[in-house]
DNA sequence: GACTGCTGTTACCGCTAGTAACCAGCACGT
DNA sequence: ACGTGCTGGTTACTAGCGGTAACAGCAGTC
């Protein structure tokens, strides 16, 4: 029958698109973001146009590979916001889950954050104008945002507020998880209750240092 | 006499580097980061290999070119820290700062970050392992945790929470101020306002939205 | 048997970063 | 006057990149 054979195809070109994602998965993780076409096309044992073939251009095959992975992320984040406990805790609890997402998968996350598009000539493909890196930042910001927007009482500005914050908590949440990646200067625990500490406005009612000029 | 010979030629050839690192500007502000060697090698008047023996590497011409304008931005920023008014003042003061930056110039705050890095073969150079981006974020990072280091009593971990807050709130600024030059979606005024509010801690006064689950 | 749609290939293009080899001028010491 | 360096500059090249055209084989459908 036809459709029986159009889907067998559907779901054998699938499951090779799916194997090639892990070709470029595996060679992406091993050499990091600069691996070439040709090494992730070596390593699925075939050749170039086949790749394109599949996933247009590089950015495309890098878009579908990140999709996965961010979809994954946000969704483990979305459950730790949704997790038992007061306010305070669901925070922890979500600074915990990226924490050790990014803890246990740098790679991963190292890609993901800092895929060094390079669109060389056209410009053409999704991309507007300068827009090059790191859609993952934006898609957690937005989200964050929306959670924010249903959930607290914010007044007449409410969905810009929560907006604002969603992206603001993200990206401090980023750079301190980045920061801390690298330098390992203590415990996740001591790092999720130190921003948790600011968000909780402690940098505004800690005294000044005596001495000091005041701050 | 030999001496006043050397210093001719010092200042010759750092005024010549200083040209082209002005005809390498214009050419990334104009092109985006992405711009070839050749190209700005033809802004300058001149070829490749010259553009080699001064900076040694691309990467080496981007970096003097971001030096420049990273120092100018601490500057900047450091200077706001210290103005005037009580310690809520001075954090707006500082966020002012930076978005207005941000805001004068994009082209400017795109290249320092997202320069978008091609190590493409060998790695020798400066980078560590994957860390091919946004030097900036650390080194503004680094100073705000110093001046908060320098300046709030926050006891015992002092210097680590100082770091950590640096870079947490760094991040804050930056995820929300890309999002912003982008998006436009307020003035610069109620961002600031939002932001410095997320400090204060409203997060974790305001209250719960009537018939959410809770937040 | 002809057509379609997938698999795959080889061989190429235009571009890039980076380099080797060479040339011209100008101040030197002799 | 003569070579000797040093510097700024060039042409001409390499290796590798992303991306593409053209072609070949092999399923299943009409």
């Amino acid at each position: 029958m036809e459709t029986g054979q159009r889907e067998d195809q559907r779901t054998a070109t699938e499951r090779r698109r799916h194997e090639l994602l892990e070709a470029a998965e595996r060679v992406v993780l091993r050499d990091g973001p600069e691996a070439s076409m040709n090494a992730i096309a070596a390593e699925a044992g075939i050749t170039k146009p086949i790749l394109y073939r599949h996933f247009g251009d590089k950015s495309g095959l890098y878009r579908a590979l990140a999709r996965r992975h961010t979809d994954a992320l946000l969704a483990t984040l979305r459950a730790a916001l949704d997790s038992p406990g007061d306010r305070r805790d669901r925070v922890e609890a979500t600074l915990h889950a990226y924490l050790s997402a990014i803890e246990t998968r740098p790679q991963v996350y190292r890609f993901l954050m800092h895929p060094a598009e390079t669109p060389a000539a056209d410009g053409e493909k999704g991309f507007d104008v300068g827009r090059h890196s790191a859609p993952l930042l934006r898609r957690m910001g937005e989200d964050l945002g929306e959670v924010i927007a249903e959930r607290l009482d914010l007044g007449p500005d409410g969905p810009l507020v929560a907006r604002v914050w969603g992206h603001g908590i993200v990206g401090m949440m980023y750079a301190a998880g980045d920061w801390w990646l690298g330098e390992r200067p203590c415990s996740r625990d001591q790092l999720v209750r130190m921003l948790a500490d600011v968000l909780w406005g402690r940098l505004g009612a800690v005294d000044d240092r005596a001495g000091s000029q005041g701050f």
